[in-house]
DNA sequence: AACTAAAACGACAGTTTGTTTATTATCTTA
DNA sequence: TAAGATAATAAACAAACTGTCGTTTTAGTT
């Protein structure tokens, strides 16, 4: 079984195999994958990929938990931050500044996130993504959601927050991520904040 | 080739294939259904299945665009009116009346639309849904979204709407579909109407 | 430079696939 | 209701992919 994971070799080969995922993900969709395709894109013998993982599945569920992982530990913590400051400020612009560490971490793991995100990607990760988000809005250290006066039921909240923001990420990665991360924090703020409604003009009264 | 649509063995066939593969997508995910899962489950012989479809993609394929086509017909007309309504009375409750046929639509497709939008189901579903959903706000008799005044990007409002409204309704069918098709109207009229923050009663102003 | 571990190679049986044949069952319609 | 048409079944096929092994070669580590 080959394990060590700073032997150059095995540094390499996982690198291969998973930018081989990546570009078969966006290219035919992680079904219609055969193992026998990774390995020839990645240049490695069919034999290599499996003491590595299982099976396609595997490798597909390391290489989500480790981009999850890195989304959570470095970005979720900041939500409450940012809620607060929210409620701070009533009326004023969002903090976009305490975004910024996520937005800027989508824009580094583009590639990965496009073809998880897009048309030929995996559901499963777009509920797990969700559930990050919601982690931190819903979360132990953030009572803010569980207070009353809510609405509407605090799930269907939490559902509407985070996919209307990871839709407006999908449509920005999809189109090539052109703007800058600041835009985009931006953008999403502006509707979060003020509702997509009086986003568009429709709403004009506050 | 098995073509006559009005044959009953013909129609059983197909009922029974689709049934199968909406079980079977909840099961496993249908990327790890094979045909011969599916005419199993169905109880036919799998030679049958290739007489009425290519593949199990196929199937699939023709399986959405007929859904799609009933929710772009029967729904999307709709929206317009709904927009319209909304301006006339701008700080007024949402005319939820207008909604009930498409939520009402999702109900009597509960297990198929919670089987394509579920976490095993079919991302390419979802951006075509959107598609359908966006058509109905953006389209040609519709000029509303294309006028001056808006904060954002209109492609990023359509991406935040769209997502927003399948990410609740998802929500809605994977806890049982247990609240009435008004209820979920409801539900997502106030978010989007006086904003997700403002349902979340942390911005009280208005 | 020697040692060690990873990668390549080639072979294996077991599945699934898509196609085709002949046979049986069942629907339509006259 | 009987005759004819056609859909479904059953069984067999090569082809492709899978997951696993044992052996040999290559390359990184110390």
């Amino acid at each position: 079984m080959s394990g060590n994971p700073t032997d150059l070799r095995v540094v390499r080969t996982k690198q291969a195999i998973r930018a081989a995922l990546i570009a078969l993900i966006e290219e035919k969709g992680f079904e219609a994958i055969s193992v026998k395709d990774i390995t020839e894109r990645a240049n490695i013998n069919r034999g290599t990929f499996y003491s590595h993982y299982e099976d396609k599945f595997d490798l597909m569920d390391k290489c989500q938990e480790q981009l999850l992982k890195e989304m959570e530990t470095k970005i979720v913590p900041n939500i409450p931050k940012l809620i607060e400051e929210t409620k701070k400020h009533e009326a004023g612009p969002m903090p976009i500044a305490v975004l910024m560490p996520f937005f800027e971490f989508l824009h580094a793991n583009q590639s990965f996130m496009k073809a998880l995100l897009g048309p030929k990607g995996d559901a499963a990760f777009q509920v797990k993504m969700k559930e990050c988000l919601n982690r931190g809005m819903f979360g132990p250290e953030n009572a803010i959601f569980n207070a009353d006066g809510l609405l509407v039921p605090p799930r269907y909240l939490a559902s509407y927050i985070a996919s209307a923001h990871i839709g407006v990420i999908q449509e920005w990665l999809n189109g090539g991520a052109i703007e800058p991360p600041e835009e985009i924090a931006r953008i999403i703020s502006a509707m979060t904040i003020h509702g997509p409604l009086f986003a568009a003009g429709i709403r004009k009264k506050r």
